[in-house]
DNA sequence: AGAATCCATTGACCTGAATCAATAAATACT
DNA sequence: AGTATTTATTGATTCAGGTCAATGGATTCT
């Protein structure tokens, strides 16, 4: 059984230097691990999100649908920790989706759980603060992205800073996390690779 | 003196319940009271953010700037608090800059005095996870309203929830703030004007 | 393996907003 | 008050991406 938790207490310790075998045992206490199959909807608008999770292994991601349209805010994959913090912190139902795109294993503390741990655990309450400074920043960015960048910019960053991630999800997905439909995305690739062979025909000519 | 300090104080007792005054005695050292003009820029890419700010009286508006267009983040009126938070979190140069529209008085508290209040005053923590929580929330719905609303959605709210602002602030700077030109802001005045107007003579007619 | 479903590409056309430019209105400055 | 500057409006044009539709490849399922 400590098995399941292993990444996870890694995790833990990483950011919380002052954590110790003792506290550990009390918050692992409020743990729970969860399998989901492909395809698995684990949060549907209407729906408050009572848990922030670890992946253990899988692959996760969170969207809204609007008329039909699917707009991805984010994509996770093991090893790191997800929510739907918006509606986690403010207890009100959520307005996106949160689906399994690979069979995935998560380990899950409710909200109750991060209470008591907050109440309880020493130190836990500058984790959460740490937490949720982190998760400030990386939307802050994210933000900062679809302002700033084109659809094309953010397709080259995405390809270079998580080519995995690429591979693993289908294009439309990909297509609708920068901002776009599939058929955007599709002639994006097609201007791309023919800019490319005409670099490279540019260079053979010499 | 103690004057300058009155409202931030209100401020920070209405979110922390547990403040007394011996522990706002000792917050209140940290604290810097700073007056501005109409047009100064205090913050510029590059700079690092140090401080964040409760404001008395003014206006601020966080913008970035790129090729020569800009992106209105957001704006911070009396007696609220703000930062550029992703730098001052994380220690990093701002790609925005911070300009104040209306004479302001500020009371800043900066990076140092929050790491020292952290340490030293008893759930000052917990109010820190309390407004990054906060933060991040307000974010997310900045978000969220950007990927799901159209511009003239988004007008439209803002002229209900703020309209003191809409009033307060050049037209183009709203613009700017809904994600589009002063010349498509002023197109979408024109056809909400004009659907007003068939709706009043429809009315009249009958 | 074969059928069915899902996915990516391509073409034709449409649309909303950007851009460029000119003018008018409003504010600020002396 | 009168000039200068800033801001808002309007028109003409352009363009990126959306929409609709058809086709062909890939995956998945039994």
């Amino acid at each position: 059984m400590g098995d399941k938790y292993e990444k996870v207490k890694t995790f833990y310790f990483s950011l919380w230097p002052s954590l110790n075998e003792e506290n550990w045992a009390n918050f692992e206490q409020k743990l729970i691990v969860k399998q989901y199959k492909k395809g698995d909807c684990i949060l549907k608008p209407g729906e408050v999100c009572n848990t922030v999770s670890f992946i253990n292994y899988g692959l996760v991601r969170s969207y809204y649908l609007v008329d039909g349209r699917e707009i991805t805010t984010n994509f996770f994959v093991e090893d790191s920790c997800f929510s739907n913090y918006q509606s986690f912190l403010s207890r009100t139902p959520s307005l996106m989706y949160t689906d399994i795109l690979e069979d995935s294993e998560l380990v899950d503390i409710d909200y109750n759980g991060l209470q008591y741990a907050y109440d309880n655990i020493p130190d836990s309450e500058r984790v959460g603060r740490l937490v949720a400074e982190q998760l400030y920043i990386i939307l802050s960015n994210r933000n900062a992205s679809l302002l700033l960048e084109t659809p094309e910019q953010r397709y080259l960053k995405i390809l270079q800073e998580k080519p995995d991630l690429v591979r693993r999800v289908p294009q439309y997905m990909v297509a609708s996390y920068l901002g776009i439909t599939p058929e955007a995305l599709s002639r994006i690739r097609a201007r791309i690779s023919k800019r490319v062979s005409e670099v490279s025909a540019e260079l053979f000519s010499r």
